[in-house]
DNA sequence: TGTCAACACGAAAACGTTTTCGTAACCCAT
DNA sequence: ATGGGTTACGAAAACGTTTTCGTGTTGACA
């Protein structure tokens, strides 16, 4: 067992100082031709790589962006994810991940350990439970530690950062407006509490649709579903409600999902109860996941470029780290959505 | 802004050294009382908090494992890392993570990357070129330098290291003798290329119980599909081949499929030709993922757990890590499977 | 022969820690 | 007064780099 070879050893068996070492490798012209290629030589053969921690140290920056998100076992988060290993990869960085597991405490612990030194940045999306708390100190002290961070999908207003997010008020509305112009004329929602920045601003894409066709938004057909019920472990407590919501509205002809579960759980339910699809009701759900492409009958959803986000969020994120300037320009960047017509509608 | 403090920091506002910042921070009793005291208010005031790269590079160790994975939109790595990622922050641990995107190159890159002082060890699963090329020497390479590993899934014979596998031939008896049980006579499989050894398990799974239970293989039951089809572009080359398979095969009343997509496609397909599931056919699938539990009607699967393959990897590499004999001793920790019936199956 | 530049290299500092060792200053006992 | 043992602290090394600066040697030139 070989370790790792440094500088210094290769110093000692060439018989030459740090220093010179150093300088040969790096192609400096203060060293003579010899004995350059003679370090090199020896550096190749032992497969010497410069030390990663060492180079922090010295530089004060570690080429590393840490990822801070509630879930990893979701689709949409996965996708963000790989859109920003691809972008940091090609810019010379290292993704280093923390799970906050929608839970306040675990967020701001792993925000500090990150903090200290490991990491030049962040990339985030805010978990359910500070958003409910409405505490963002931990942000606002790691912004003012001068470490940037870039947040996705779940922002706030009140932290001054670069951002990027989805259109979700305009992606609802074009969903609902495809249920119109399909025909539908009694369109439910099934959403969540409006605590979640995503689904509020979702539920109101569903009404300002309606109101620019003027159709009455009729309060029984909007279906507020405690998010907790997305876990797998309350899938018949969602579909009692969303079989509540079906026989209590029979005229139910369209449907409009604020996520996939809910809207595939809803076509399930539709089907039980005998209802065609599209034919009887038609379905889009927000977020394009696996299950829409999968689903029987498939999906028609409202894509929102999961990748691309990610993609975007690294690229301000290692942009801010690179420019020099101390000027803050915080932008926030929409990703428009875009429909996906499969065969849940007409 | 103000950047972090440092001890050097402390040590010249309170008019001592270094050392005795660092040491009453330590509470080290070669300190008095008071000036303890002192020192840990002014620390606690100004919120300090060693800086992780210096104490990585003292230490020699970052408390940082490395997970390098084919993909991460993917249900099962997915979990995988959620599993590494509970063990690792419990045991003081971060998480560092490399998309090979299934590429020899990518993956070795990637560790090269993070095997320079980054981190402390490595969690990886291989990808399939790698497999294909047979070409390992990045792996010993590490391993040589006294960087541990700790494989997991898709492993491989020739390098010894701790690995954690999922008990896929029995799983895959377990599957098919279900099947049978269920009444079945003719049991397709729907499998990969033999080059991912677990395609090739599973296989050796379905023979072994067919024969085990006096029953024939044939070989026109058997479907070995181009595992690029399991990307979302090849959905209809794939769902033509099962189709191909049920047409020239009328008594198919089983379906056993190596992963969730095959399977969810092939149910499709079955009901496109007016099979009925489960009454004509039955389907089970490998790979207990969100698309089994919401397919209509829901899929049978064998269940991978692989959350706790995650934590059994991350405990294995933390207590190598951790351990100070030299002694190799490595192990191949096997995590049985667990078969999910659902409505896809009588 | 003396001066100066160019050349080739080394010493040392710096990044932020921890830890070993040395040592003043004190107290107590002889 | 001398010696020995605490106590409380500081200096310095170490981890592995990069970079600035200093310096000895050479060769050319007047």
């Amino acid at each position: 067992m070989k370790r790792k070879i440094t500088l210094k050893q290769i110093a000692r068996e060439l018989d030459v100082s740090i220093s010179t070492v150093s300088k040969a490798l790096r192609n400096s012209n203060e060293i003579s031709e010899d004995t350059r290629q003679k370090v090199q030589a020896f550096a190749k053969l032992y497969n010497y790589r410069p030390n990663n921690i060492a180079l922090s140290l010295k530089n004060r920056k570690t080429k590393t962006i840490g990822i801070i998100i509630p879930e990893i076992v979701h689709h949409f988060f996965s996708k963000v994810i790989r859109g920003i290993e691809l972008v940091a990869n090609k810019r010379g960085y290292n993704v280093i991940v923390g799970l906050s597991n929608e839970s306040f405490s675990k967020e701001v612990i792993n925000m500090e350990m990150l903090a200290n030194g490991s990491i030049d940045g962040f990339i985030l999306s805010i978990s359910k439970e500070t958003l409910q708390q409405q505490d963002y100190h931990h942000f606002t002290e790691t912004i003012n530690q001068g470490m940037p961070i870039v947040m996705f999908d779940r922002v706030v207003n009140e932290i001054q950062c670069d951002k990027v997010i989805v259109d979700d008020l305009n992606g609802s509305k074009k969903a609902v407006f495809k249920l119109i112009e399909k025909g539908c004329k009694n369109i439910a929602i099934i959403t969540t509490k409006d605590y979640v920045s995503v689904g509020k601003l979702r539920t109101q894409g569903y009404l300002e649709a309606l109101e620019e066709k003027q159709i009455k938004a009729k309060g029984s057909l909007i279906l507020k579903v405690d998010d907790a019920l997305v876990s797998d472990d309350h899938l018949e407590v969602l579909e009692k409600d969303i079989e509540t919501l079906f026989t209590a509205n029979k005229n139910i002809d369209g449907v409009f999902a604020v996520n996939e579960i809910y809207a595939i759980t809803a076509m399930k339910v539709a089907r039980k109860l005998n209802l065609r699809v599209p034919e009887d009701v038609q379905f889009i759900g927000f977020t394009d996941g696996v299950l829409s492409k999968h689903a029987t009958p498939t999906l028609t959803t409202v894509s929102q470029h999961a990748q691309q986000m990610g993609e975007k969020a690294a690229d301000l994120l290692i942009d801010n780290l690179e420019i020099e300037e101390e000027e803050e320009h915080y932008q926030t960047v929409v990703i428009e959505t875009e429909l996906i017509e499969r065969d849940s509608t007409k």
